[in-house]
DNA sequence: AATCGAGTGGGCAAAGGTGGGGAGTAATGG
DNA sequence: CCATTACTCCCCACCTTTGCCCACTCGATT
């Protein structure tokens, strides 16, 4: 099972270029693939699925959706389905990101990638820092006590 | 089980290259392995896990994690998968720490590595001594009564 | 004394990240 | 229906960084 994880630092430049890290290319070129799926995620960042996971979430395999509240669930199904967009890397393995998940994920200059077990996020880099500080940290510590790790 | 044990002092270069003890790459070339996994630790050190038990750890899903808050699992999930990196030895047995980790776990020029069962964990040296005051002696006292060693 | 393994440092070629031009295509408006 | 504009894709090019390789030292062992 393809897992993603690391860290990268990137820009994204004028023309809404954003570099993919090699390793996730290698990755998908495993799976035979050539596009990953990109879409809205949780806390203001961005989602990038592997086809192969993007497939798990198509047959609802993947439990990140199902909600108690039908309705709620329903209402973040659109959002998430209608945004999504598949993005193959151009030769210099960059994917381009349109404009209104720019927008959503608050985007600017330094961006961040970095995986999340199975599917890659991106970050506004401000965005996460002030994100770590305020929810990282504290869950890490919650846990800390509790976990044999 | 591979058990990962003993004290190395070792240096980070300029390049940021960790010396692996010879014993701990050996006991990878018997898992048939190529890579170790490095990730960020509690008390601020670094986690090395060979193969195995990486594989272990992410078993389940990661069961182990879950919480009842999802917004607080995610962000714990966030920061292991994304400070998580699959470090290779080179021909003499270095490797690479990313810069995020380093920062982790305060690194400088003196690091220490050394087993600690399951794993093998990484400190600052300063950070190591001040801890061990700190933490390890009040720690042996509350469980002299209890321990049976 | 010589050899071997281990820890450390540095050079250099290759890869990776970034930027921009220009052709082709689609969307917009007159 | 045509003209203009915006956007996308495909090149090419530069430069920094990374990773690979060689080399030196030191201590232990034979």
């Amino acid at each position: 099972m393809a897992l993603l994880i690391g860290r990268y630092d990137y820009s994204l430049d004028p023309k809404n270029r954003l570099a993919v890290p090699p390793k996730y290319r290698e990755t998908l070129a495993l799976e035979k693939g050539r596009s990953f799926y990109l879409t809205s995620g949780m806390e203001g960042c961005l989602y990038l699925f592997l086809p192969s996971q993007w497939e798990k979430l198509l047959a609802g395999d993947l439990k990140m959706f199902s909600l108690p509240d039908k309705e709620a669930e329903r209402a973040f199904k659109r959002k998430f389905f209608s945004e999504a967009v598949e993005v193959e890397p151009d030769a210099q393995g960059r994917i381009l990101v349109p404009q209104y998940l720019k927008e959503h994920a608050g985007l600017r200059f330094d961006v961040l990638v970095q995986g999340a077990g199975n599917r890659a996020e991106v970050w506004d880099a401000k965005r996460w820092s002030d994100y770590e500080k305020k929810m990282v940290a504290p869950a890490y510590k919650k846990i800390a006590k509790s976990v044999e790790l």
